[in-house]
RNA sequence: GGUGCGUUAGUUCAGCCGGUUAGAAUACAUGCCUGUCACGCAUGGGGUCACGGGUUCGAGUCCCGUACGCACCGCCA
């Protein structure tokens, strides 16, 4: 028997037991004839005891104990003397009676603790050492809970969790698929799913009613720290549903999950915002809601002065942020850098200090009475000590997005993204369509199926990117974590989306007619959503990366630096696959 | 496809205006130390300064290119 208990469980109470413990050496200590040594594994350390007086070739062995040595250890459970509160397992100790060197280790190349000495490269390459540590297991555990948590909370709700192929057919709209080549159907191509989106709809179709999975998706796009090439969706789909009623069950799991993950307590019902709203106040589709700085328009008051800079502008508004006026002439310079780099792309940036008087002292005076900003000010409904910046710009949208930024910027700075707040909104009525400049041609915002808001179906001949939909992003912390829609069940009506979106019939009925054909068997009314586990587990775990909740991540080029994938493939096998390799852009040796 | 930052010891980093033998911390090794727990003390080994080119009497340092890493824009229905 390796063990008898593990390395986190043994406590006063279970003093003069005879035990037996395996684990990883985390550390030893030699204190002349004395030797102590962390033994580790997943559930914790406990210290092991070695006396020169009482058995001199034992602790010689102890001596020669390496880092991450897997060691069994037996002997008995004694109270310390002297006592370690930072550890559950502080008050006791094994003086240990036998010892045997399980495997031995090479000196990792980074410290296995909670501070590592690693950078994020290194720990990637030898990334099952980095899962040693607690910092990164605790994730894991994390979301193995939620996942239970999941599945608790749907199943108790009638859901049927589904396996979907992950060997699927491409389809032109959305993200670029992943393709895995048919050795049986030389030439031809699986694409792995972006999301099981048809799938599920033909299973409402069959009459499943309620389904859900916890399943992969496969997005072949650019990867940020919060987009990994492959992640994980909590995927649903329920039938004879409007979109309140999908509203209602998944509020009801997201308050679930805070209870029992965060032990979070959500009483009230999540906020909800026009998508039109969120832009026009937030300059985004996922505002964060921890804080105030909402924008406001100042075309009114600041327009007719003779600045050109704002006479000339589609769109002038700014935020007010309470209490900076403290701001240097330096911090403010650095905000106007930020502004201006190329990512947020801004011109320049306008301040102004309510000061103790009441009076406003802006970058501007000299084009502006100080009725006229005082007008501004009230706008803001501003107060001595509080900062107003502002932003102008001939694009109403892009100066809104810049204006976003700083927002967010402001708020990092003001320390009011407090990562144990957690603000929850529900964003709905989202455009139907939405222009491509690349396509030159409408392009669905959430996907092909969705259903457009019954009030707006009129206007899908007339003006179509005025029709908005039955769709629906729960934001928490301006993280989007889910989103979904009511879905399209009328074949007439689905055959008029691909329309619109530039389809021929005879290339939709080729590339949906799968799905349209089902809707012609009695397709239920349905609808559903889909959370991203990943970004769920960040946000509890408070993590700047969903990366540090994925076992074995991509990097930044979408490479797996541990694997060392992807790689070429071997003749034999392309030969297999029926395959020819010629890369257009032939890399110089 | 683009922008920014970075690449120096096993690891994390410093290295100023270009100038002697490239440093620190940590890790590692050896020795001392009987209550440590980020133990302490002493000693020691450890470097193709990412790669290629250029400027210069002289390059870790300046310039150009390439590769790689991170963040972001585009992209992600």
């Amino acid at each position: 028997m390796y063990r008898t208990h593990t390395c986190g469980e043994l406590r006063l109470s279970d003093v003069n037991k005879d035990v037996t413990l395996s684990g990883w050496v985390q550390r030893t200590r030699k204190m002349g004839g004395m030797t102590f040594v962390d033994l580790r594994d997943r559930y914790g350390i406990t210290q092991l005891v070695f006396n020169e007086g009482d058995d001199a070739a034992l602790c010689e062995q102890a001596n020669k104990l390496g880092r991450e040595y897997v060691v069994q250890a037996k002997g008995r459970v004694c109270e310390r003397s002297s006592k370690n509160s930072h550890i559950p397992t502080g008050d006791i100790e094994i003086a240990v009676t036998g010892l045997t060197v399980l495997n031995t280790s090479l000196t990792p190349p980074f410290t296995i603790e909670d501070n590592t000495d690693g950078g994020d490269d290194i720990r990637m390459k030898f990334r099952y050492l980095d899962l040693r540590r607690a910092a990164v297991r605790k994730n894991l555990e994390l979301r193995h809970r939620m996942t239970m948590e999941v599945r608790r909370y749907l199943d108790s709700q009638g859901f049927l969790e589904i396996e979907t192929p992950m060997l699927v057919g491409s389809t032109p709209e959305g993200a670029r698929d992943f393709v895995v080549p048919s050795r049986m159907n030389p030439g031809q191509f699986y694409a792995l799913p972006q999301s099981p989106q048809t799938l599920k709809q033909l299973l409402m179709v069959s009459g499943m009613d309620r389904y859900f999975q916890i399943v992969k998706c496969f997005r072949d796009e650019d990867l940020r720290a919060d987009r990994q090439p492959e992640f994980t969706q909590i995927d649903c789909e329920m039938s004879f549903v409007e979109q309140e009623d999908i509203i209602q069950m998944f509020e009801g799991m997201a308050k679930h999950l805070f209870k029992e993950l965060r032990g979070v307590e959500l009483a009230e019902p999540f906020q909800r915002m026009p998508w039109s709203e969120a832009m026009k106040y937030y300059g985004s589709d996922k505002p964060d809601l921890r804080f105030g700085m909402k924008f406001v328009e100042l075309m009114n008051v600041l327009k007719g002065y003779g600045f050109s800079v704002f006479d000339n502008a589609a769109y002038i508004g700014g935020i007010c942020a309470e209490g900076a006026a403290h701001y240097t002439r330096k911090q403010i310079d650095q905000l106007t850098d930020f502004v201006k780099k190329p990512q947020i792309g801004a011109k320049g940036l306008v301040y102004a200090r309510v000061e103790a008087d009441g009076n406003v002292k802006s970058s501007v005076d000299k084009f502006y009475p100080q009725e006229a900003l005082q007008r501004m000010k009230e706008a803001f409904g501003a107060h001595p000590g509080d900062l107003i910046l502002i932003l102008s710009g001939d694009d109403a949208m892009k100066t809104r997005k810049q204006l976003c930024e700083l927002r967010l910027e402001m708020g990092n700075q003001l320390g009011l993204r407090d990562k144990n707040k957690f603000a929850c909104l529900w964003v709905v009525d989202f455009p139907m369509f939405e222009w491509s400049e690349e396509e030159g041609r409408l392009m669905a915002m959430h996907h092909p199926f969705t259903h457009p808001k019954s009030e707006d179906i009129p206007m899908l001949d007339t003006h179509p990117e005025d029709v908005r939909a039955d769709a629906y992003d729960m934001v928490v912390n301006g993280v989007e974590v889910g989103g979904g829609s009511i879905r399209i069940h009328d074949p007439e009506l689905q055959a008029k989306m691909f329309e619109i979106l530039g389809f021929t019939p005879e290339r939709a009925q080729e590339q949906f007619g799968f799905l349209m054909n089902a809707f012609k068997y009695g397709a239920p009314p349905h609808g559903g959503l889909a959370y991203g586990l990943d970004r769920w587990v960040s946000l509890f775990a408070g993590l700047d990366s969903i990366r540090d909740c994925i076992a074995f991540p991509k990097n930044n080029s979408g490479r797996d630096v541990m694997l060392d994938a992807p790689a070429p493939l071997e003749q034999a096998q392309l030969d297999e696959l029926n395959l020819v390799v010629a890369l257009k852009d032939e890399k110089k040796g």
